[in-house]
DNA sequence: GCCCGTTTACTCGGATACCAAATGTCCGAGTGGTCCGGG
DNA sequence: CCCGGACCACTCGGACATTTGGTATCCGAGTAAACGGGC
């Protein structure tokens, strides 16, 4: 899995503890974390793509949360970031084997890739149903000066 | 996820249908289902390591189950091929943060990489409660002649 | 005919190329702020 | 002092390198079978 996500996911909970009413820049989020800064713009612009996030561009520009931190499930990040496809897909190896045939869709009808289907639906359901907010708020009722602090942290890096 | 995960799952269950005191040549497999021989072999080589096959080399020679499809997971082909470590891995970027710490081990205590972890959990769950016999199984429901059309093709490539 | 040593062909196993994708970087389009001149 | 326009600095966005890991291939070590000669 890509590194993004991770990226992604924590700066989105940086996003949530600023004032919202204002964006922030790629560059300060990559500071914050010491990421390099246009490679983290990109996976910025992939959650933006997905609705996540809004970009503007500009003095004063930066990204903005699109939505609250409720409306943002851990599936939805992932999906932002490595796509919408399945991590197992089916080659229709059967296909390929003396009693394959063109016209059956393998991906459906081979019971493995039924399996591993189900597997990863299980994954995504639990992805699915966990939010930001709840992050957020563990993070908060595990050490609680976190939002303060990376506010100052911000406010401080204006420079 | 690694092409070598399908084929592996087929290769196995090819090799259940074939009489078990004789070797499978990783060449044959290959051939079944059209595959580049020399890789199939490595991935295989992959299982015989993880203790799912066993491999005899020199004449008559080949690959072999390790034991029966009853004790073999789908999570154990997985594990063998792609390797024991999670997709998501935290690189515990809240270390470089401003309040990171090295004494902190974040791939435990960031929340982030709990929920994905946990999510992971589920993952392996579901793919550790399906045996390659039940797959098998569900094979031969489907289309019973599967079982002797396939000896019979390896039978016939003998030559 | 039977046994044993040699040859031989065949298999896995790891070392070696190749290639696609993830990672990382750079520059241009566009926007809002800012400054200056005029009213 | 207030307003309008031009300039400028800043940001995203996508196009362009670089590196890592998956994909694919080839050749050697080792083994068991097969063969031939001797008893």
């Amino acid at each position: 899995m890509s590194e993004g996500v991770e990226w992604a996911m924590h700066s989105c909970l940086n996003l949530a503890w600023l004032d919202s009413d204002e964006a922030m820049t790629a560059a300060r989020l990559a500071a914050f974390y010491d990421l390099p800064p246009a490679y983290l713009n990109k996976q910025l612009q992939a959650l933006a793509r997905a609705g996540i996030l809004t970009s503007t561009p500009g003095p004063r520009g930066g990204f903005r949360l699109a939505r609250p931190l409720e409306q943002i499930t851990l599936l939805d990040v992932v999906t932002a970031i490595e796509g919408p496809g399945d991590a197992f897909r089916c080659e229709q190896v059967l296909r390929k084997g003396p009693e394959g045939r063109d016209d059956v869709d393998y991906r459906k009808s081979c019971f493995i890739s039924q399996a591993m289907r189900q597997a990863e639906l299980a994954w995504r359901k639990e992805l699915a149903g966990q939010t930001l907010a709840d992050i957020k708020a563990k993070v908060e009722r595990a050490s609680p000066g976190t939002p303060r602090a990376t506010r100052e942290w911000f406010a401080r890096r204006r420079s």
